[in-house]
DNA sequence: TGAAAACTGAACCATATGGTTCAGTGTTAG
DNA sequence: CTAACACTGAACCATATGGTTCAGTTTTCA
């Protein structure tokens, strides 16, 4: 669970999981830390327009960057997105078993937050 | 099993999730229907205000609406969240095999801290 | 019948977004 | 030493967002 204003960093999480190329480089990180340069060229666009992007992850702080030499590593944040799927499995317990493929999908999300979360940050 | 690539429904709900009123309206209508009056009352803004934000939740799959006679009712719409539910699932899924294979890079290290390179990615 | 309620649509505003180009700065490799 | 590389920052552009006001339209009800 988090702590500081939850609302803030869910406004700004959801805005950044509402780009396409935000989710393709989520993607990306998830499989391998890359440099903006790699990442750029892999969504086909300037090193400047991905650069915009990381910063939004990074605001977000669902994306986590350091710079060695001239190369700006970025790789996933701890956080991951815990409070997002806390927040639609909130949700969807206002919401109660009226449509089973929400129920299947929140449970197996809740499956793999039990077993994979603990200690990992 | 939802779809993992309904890119443009995934931007446009993520989006509508990104906005903390918008949260708020989809929170209160899993609770119950409500009038855009209703809404507009509640949190504090002009009814053409809230008209805009049930347009957004209704372009995203999110809201339903029915006008009869002067009133239009919102409701959840049968959609629901199931799909970011599932985007969510399936980057937790890569997220926690990344720290997996970190994990083992590093087990690989102490092992035998003077032999080559162990391959990751 | 007529006034009020509930919505709709247009216009406006300030700011944010997603992208670009261009002109740098600092770092590395040859 | 010099050239190429990786990034940074500023400026610009078109469009979207989140809100407003104002001027309707349709429906209800006294």
């Amino acid at each position: 669970m988090v702590q500081f204003s939850a609302t803030a960093r869910l406004d700004a999480s959801f805005a950044a999981l509402s780009d396409a190329t935000r989710r393709g480089v989520l993607e990306q990180l998830a499989r391998a830390e890359a440099s903006i340069t790699d990442l750029a060229a892999r969504f086909h666009m300037t090193l400047t327009g991905m650069k915009k992007h990381i910063q939004v992850l990074e605001r977000a702080g669902l994306v986590v960057t350091e710079k060695i030499g001239r190369v700006r590593t970025c790789r996933l944040g701890a956080q991951g997105l815990a409070d997002e799927a806390a927040w639609i499995a909130g949700y969807h317990q206002l919401w109660n078993a009226r449509f089973d493929a929400l129920d299947q999908v929140i449970a197996e999300l809740k499956a793999q937050e039990n077993l994979d979360e603990p200690e990992r940050h």
